[in-house]
DNA sequence: TAGATTGTTAATCGATTAACAATC
DNA sequence: TAGATTGTTAATCGATTAACAATC
């Protein structure tokens, strides 16, 4: 149980894991052994049996785990039986797609509220949920208490924004700003989905690559 | 030098050095040390100097680093003045916003062109580029070799889409769809946006944080 | 020169892999 | 029972941190 403190490394698999054991299901495969499942994700089998005995036994020897069972556990693992309620800030380009495209509710979310300050967008419906003034954020938050938000707001407004967001009791962010929330605050639980950072990777990867045919 | 390899988590902190060392360049900071740096960014100093040493020496000592070359170094690193011609597949919401959000040319690529299967999106103009339909994906890249390649498209299509592009050519792929591109291909370079898998580390990490005011 | 800070080697820490006894 | 595969401990590998001589 290593001390009840769950490695980084560790919570980065448990999402993929979730997602491999879902496509079993679906193609009807009903069990699965470390070896096999570790072939077709690429890890070593030592490695999932490891990672999942962070959270206690879920398989059976000689057998193998259940798919059904196990992906269900992990998703519990993962609390996507909650629904946490979160609002968004900023409904540009960006934030308009991550409103549509994601799948809040089977992730344990539930997306409660918009906040755009361009006036030209509020009151327009994005996911049957109205864009509202930024500036009747703070009213908002008193009475439905959201304990999360996703930023897809511009760098410059974001230290303001995650102020006022942790001044009215949110501890859990989003972040698709190139903004390093962390460092403001200590007791919050941060996100990031930084484009631009994952497209320099992209970039350093392929210059640096060798036997790539390119 | 490490043996010419460079560590994965090396390679995840590069753009992060990136984007601090330009704040700094834009607040007038001229010269930095290690230990001044590392408790801007959150790391140790010894860190911050194993890493740059990956790529040579460009400090000097009793000095420190100078922040615009040292910026420089680290963009000429990533490849930031290069200009891989690239095209983005899947024009939905997602497509639509990192076609629109992104600047790729300051990331050292150039989106050249946009595809997508719907009929009813075909000939609009998003960031001055026409959505080509995707049966003509062959032939414009043919003519126009592109090496890399955005993925906005669901993950029913990308097995299909990404065979179709590898057989073209393509080997980088900066990939949104909730599939492993990487287990197919062996000589490919992938990195992965996946939203969902992201969401559910915040969704985990809510729900194990001790000492958490919630 | 003296002070500061690098580049680099050595020590520590943590994560991955291997091995195997337990057990279904 | 025999075969298979887990759960778990031990060994290895790699990344981070500490220390310090080199040097500006």
């Amino acid at each position: 149980m290593n001390n009840g403190v769950i490695s980084n490394s560790v919570i980065r698999r448990l999402p993929r894991y979730y997602r491999f054991l879902g496509e079993l299901k679906l193609s009807g495969v009903s069990r699965i052994s470390s070896r096999e499942l570790s072939e077709k994700m690429g890890l070593t089998a030592s490695q999932i049996r490891q990672d999942l005995n962070c959270f206690g036994g879920f398989g059976q020897q000689g057998y193998g785990y259940n798919v059904e069972m196990l992906q269900s556990e992990i998703g519990h693992i993962l609390g996507l039986d909650k629904s946490q309620s979160m609002i968004l800030i900023g409904v540009g380009n960006l934030g308009r797609a991550v409103a549509q495209h994601i799948n809040f509710e089977s992730k344990g979310f539930q997306l409660i509220g918009l906040f755009d300050c361009k006036e030209s967008l509020v009151g327009q419906m994005v996911r049957n949920l109205p864009i509202r003034n930024i500036n009747t954020l703070d009213e908002f938050c008193r009475e439905n208490m959201p304990k999360t938000a996703v930023l897809c707001i511009p760098k410059e407004s974001a230290k303001q924004i995650s102020e006022q967001l942790y001044k009215l009791g949110v501890r859990g962010f989003w972040n698709f700003s190139h903004y390093d929330l962390s460092l403001d605050f200590k007791d919050i639980i941060v996100e990031n989905m930084h484009f631009g950072d994952s497209l320099m990777a992209l970039s350093f990867k392929l210059n640096n690559a060798k036997n790539l045919e390119l």
